[in-house]
DNA sequence: GCAAACCTTCCGACCGGACGGTAGGCTCTG
DNA sequence: CAGAGCCTACCGTCCGGTCGGAAGGTTTGC
């Protein structure tokens, strides 16, 4: 990531530059890295565009060359994320159609995703109303088809009359949605709890309820 | 809550002060309203203690009179909230033993409790780690004082064999938690949905599952 | 083939403005 | 007149963003 050192005398006033297999999008990505790691740790506007340069290895300087402001850093990482998550979507409506299976498949999904993007995660539900108007309103509408692809799944499955009839799909889609998108606050991935596991708890409370 | 504008004459250089039952707790009061309705929609870092003031009709001298700093204001916030839900535990705990009752209680409160305070219930997820080192320990001990009712409760329930034996408390805890933290989000007063209704739904889905 | 012109990437000093907090004084109550 | 309540003016700091240039790479013209 960084670039390696060359073997250049000391008397070199400047630090080398493109040494060895030097590519300039790694300087854009280990910004994004910094970011992440600092948006998560300290909030967005807790954290200087200063902080996230220092901790690339970076100046401001080369923050603005890569990034029109300190919006756009926080934009391209919300995309990055929804990205992510219309593609796990399509994948999941591409598989069984069994409104069962693919409830199931949207916990784990996004207990998954809590877990490998957690700091994406963290910052799209802490950030995302600093985003401005534009911007918002784009962030905003994913995350709709996001929870509308849901709410078809849990409709379709009281259509089909494989749920309870009176079943207000809207309410507990938000439920579900809830339920997973909370664990950003708690799940971790380093800890005892294992994903598969809290997916397959959700899966049976929401499918089967907690009565013996 | 705003001090009425008295009758004296332009000419006199100041706004008149303590007019008819002028109280000065409103002051502070006013003060803390200003600020929930500005932190919940901007965020405590994009509220300025300037904005807080002219929103209440005050000044910053004012503000710095009521309270030690910006962040002990924060703090008054989160405190007012947290009693009010150890209030509401009590009084559960307090209530009928009946595991799924107890269960289908929580939901309702704290459904209503995101509805009711819902500036404080925003600001506290949202701000909560910005408080520094010691309140932003005696405010998460008081959170886990709620979690641990929760689980409580339902680790009664599998143990008195009212809840499936499979059920981990800890993590259908966490689901619940989640399911009614994450209305925040969305659940609106003034909306089509009903709080009653929400909690029925959500405790139905939980307690006796999504299958027909 | 080679140098001049140009481009990309990055540096570092700087600016304007906003913000949290303070100091000191004024006004009205008790 | 003591003191609570409040106001005005001000300070130091920090931060997002800009700008001129420096160091290297790349293209172009001959």
């Amino acid at each position: 990531m960084a670039r390696a050192t060359s073997a250049r005398p000391e008397s070199t006033r400047r630090r080398q530059r493109w040494p060895d297999g030097y590519d300039p999008e790694n300087t854009r990505k280990s910004l994004i890295t910094s970011a992440l790691d600092l948006f998560e740790k300290r909030g967005f506007d807790r954290t200087s565009v200063q902080e996230i340069a220092d901790q690339a290895q970076l100046t401001k300087g080369a923050f603005y060359h890569h990034f029109e402001s300190k919006d756009d850093l926080l934009r391209h990482i919300q995309e990055e994320y929804l990205e992510a998550q219309l593609t796990a979507i399509q994948q999941i409506e591409a598989g069984s159609d069994d409104p069962a299976v693919r409830v199931r498949e949207l916990i784990r999904f996004s207990l998954t995703s809590v877990a490998e993007y957690r700091a994406h995660v963290t910052i799209f539900y802490q950030e995302r109303r600093y985003l401005t108007g534009e911007l918002f309103a784009e962030v905003t509408r994913k995350r709709d088809l996001v929870e509308a692809a849901f709410a078809g799944m849990v409709q379709d499955g009281v259509t089909r009359g494989v749920f309870r009839a009176d079943v207000d799909a809207r309410i507990a889609t938000f439920g579900l949605v809830g339920m997973c998108a909370w664990a950003y606050q708690w799940l971790n991935l380093s800890g005892p709890l294992s994903v598969d596991e809290v997916a397959r708890q959700f899966s049976a409370m929401v499918l089967e309820g907690l009565y013996a």
